[in-house]
DNA sequence: ATGGCCAATTTGATTGGA
């Protein structure tokens, strides 16, 4: 089973690269951060059309999450738990049955978080907490899942290009990172580190000042496995050729193959 | 962080992104 995580940035904007995408490289499931559009605004038809059932959870303007799968997907779940109160529109969840096992996805938009401080980083620690309490529960459940998506952090100095220009940003700063940390050492596996060592491999490039043209980029888009999940793991790759074609996004994806 | 960006809505300007 192939799972791809993108931030597409804007879904309508997006909608030619992304059928394209869709039908060249044939995910069974596509994880959609960064819809921008609500629900009855989402382009359903096209991608239907390509075979993908689709389930949505957006709002307004900004934020959005979708989950397109080829199999039909189970026990939805729309919004972290962990605040009624929290209006945006960053996490969706639902179960795909695969030839061998079912697997739990959980697709995921973490908070920016800048400036930091302030309200917004304050809110970007409170949504990694109430992950953390999710992870928790997934990981008691003990079925093979996954938490994916552009979760905003940059694990490691190794995962930037020019770490010292990130230092105070909320993206990379050490309560950001521990925060990202204590997740990962409930037990998940990060799946591309799984695969890959050292430097140089990056899921973002911002589109000013030329960062993809000089590869100034950093690796913030992660799929994090339970330990029953990781036994699937057959491959992790960044399909970093996406970031040079036609009015891109500025993430590209970033895919696992599981024996699912 | 920046050599000039990008998407969506609040649209001849602003907000949010990373």
């Amino acid at each position: 089973m192939k799972i791809a995580t993108f931030n597409i940035n804007g879904v309508k904007a997006r909608i030619e690269a992304l059928t394209a995408w869709l039908q060249d490289q044939s995910p069974d499931v596509a994880l959609l951060q960064e819809i921008k559009s609500v629900d009855d605004g989402f382009p359903r038809e096209q991608i239907a059309d390509l075979g993908y059932n689709i389930e949505t959870h957006g709002q307004k303007g900004f934020n959005g999450v979708a989950i397109l799968s080829k199999l039909p997907l189970e026990d939805v779940v729309r919004g972290l738990p962990g605040d009624d109160a929290d209006q945006q529109a960053r996490w969706i969840e639902a179960t795909v049955v695969g030839e061998h096992t079912a697997v739990r996805l959980c697709n995921l938009y973490l908070p920016n978080g800048n400036p930091a401080p302030g309200p917004k980083f304050d809110y970007k620690l409170a949504w990694m907490d109430r992950l953390h309490d999710r992870a928790q529960v997934l990981l008691a459940s003990e079925m093979p899942a996954l938490m994916a998506g552009d979760y905003n952090i940059i694990p490691q100095a190794e995962d930037a290009a020019r770490p010292d220009a990130w230092r105070d940003d909320a993206l990379f700063r050490p309560d950001s990172r521990a925060a990202f940390r204590r997740i990962l050492n409930l037990g998940f596996t990060e799946a591309f580190r799984a695969r890959t060592k050292g430097p140089g491999h990056y899921s973002f490039w911002d589109y000013q000042a030329g960062a993809w043209d000089r590869n100034d980029g950093i690796r913030i888009d992660h799929l994090l496995l339970t330990p029953q999940c990781a036994d699937l793991l057959r491959d992790c790759t960044i399909e970093r050729q996406v970031r040079a074609g036609e009015k891109p996004s500025d993430h590209v994806p970033v895919w696992v193959e599981l024996a699912a």
